[in-house]
DNA sequence: TGCATTTCTTAATCTAGATTAATGCAAGGA
DNA sequence: TCCTTGCATTAATCTAGATTAAGAAATGCA
């Protein structure tokens, strides 16, 4: 992995701050509205829907660059919430992602490199979204995320995937019995 | 809107081609993967599921970029089909957005800006399917999209929608009768 | 213009997953 | 250790949207 530090345009003295589990980094509101480069630990950035549903957009483990986009091109206030899963340490980027002043052609180019695998895994998981049925969308976050089943709540992997934990848990009964 | 044949790095020569309606750009199952520039006209990029049923990624009028980067970046075969649903001028750029050799730092800022506004409308358009109502997503549909309801036959609309054209029909008559 | 094909609507039935609720379990704190 | 609190499971009921089917309206083409 390249360092992330190198390829935004993160401030000299920028340092990674320490968080403990339960920490919410930025808040549905908030503005501006920051990014964040995990270093150790996990992440979690979610929505919460009008009848209180929270709502996974992503997770985010080590090595994982974590902003609300869509609130940052749109100069919006954030409509993500962004909490810590576990302690862990982050750098908090202030400014967001469309900054590229004082950037070379080299820290360009893996800025596209990123970015374009970012909007690879929201294609994926969009037409997964449409198309598969839940067992099919929690067999693709196993392959996808094998260590993460063991380290978040069962809740969790539901609000990801578009379904209530009562679904899950039926879906994963399913699968053992079927094997 | 900037020239996009400035941005991206298109033959000297690269010309746009005209498809008759109906003209299928790209198969589910192509590979390698291209790139295609909307000059004129109205493209859509879809999936057909096992069960026969399209889902619709996204619609692509003048000036919009299509591409499959899900399989350009995990250099995989298309995933997506991609289909004019007018009579449309393209350009066709033959390898794909991964690279960026010959672009100075111009055309890089650019291109993030123009990744991160995809990732921002991605995020959204996740988020809707996760926690909206279909009513809720026809209305941010019609929205965001103000000439497009007029522009193509609802069954389009329902399959990028992730209903039914039943549904949206029914969805329809019921905001009909609430004016 | 007339005919064929596709699109749209309405309605009856069906189903995946939501909701509600009750029970058992594990983990952390005093 | 007990006690609380959050998590997972199971089961009964409910609902948004799917499926099926049939007719009406619109569109395209000879």
């Amino acid at each position: 992995m390249d360092n992330l530090n190198e390829i935004f345009r993160l401030d000299q003295n920028s340092k990674s701050r320490n968080f403990p589990k339960g920490s919410i980094l930025q808040h549905q509101g908030d503005f501006p509205v920051s990014s964040y480069i995990v270093k150790q630990g996990l992440l979690k950035s979610y929505t919460i829907d009008e009848k209180g549903k929270e709502h996974i957009f992503m997770f985010a483990p080590e090595g994982w660059i974590v902003a609300d986009i869509e609130s940052q091109i749109f100069e919006q206030p954030a409509e993500l919430f962004i909490e810590c899963l576990e302690d862990s340490e982050v750098i908090v980027f202030n400014g967001d992602l469309t900054d590229t002043s004082g950037l070379n052609k080299e820290h360009l180019t893996k800025q596209i490199q990123l970015m374009l695998r970012r909007i690879g895994t929201l294609q994926r998981r969009l037409i997964m979204m449409m198309s598969a049925p839940a067992i099919k969308r929690y067999e693709y976050f196993v392959k996808i995320y094998p260590n993460l089943p063991n380290r978040i709540p069962q809740k969790l992997i539901a609000a990801y995937l578009g379904i209530t934990p009562e679904a899950l848990s039926s879906i994963r009964s399913k699968l053992l019995k079927s094997k």
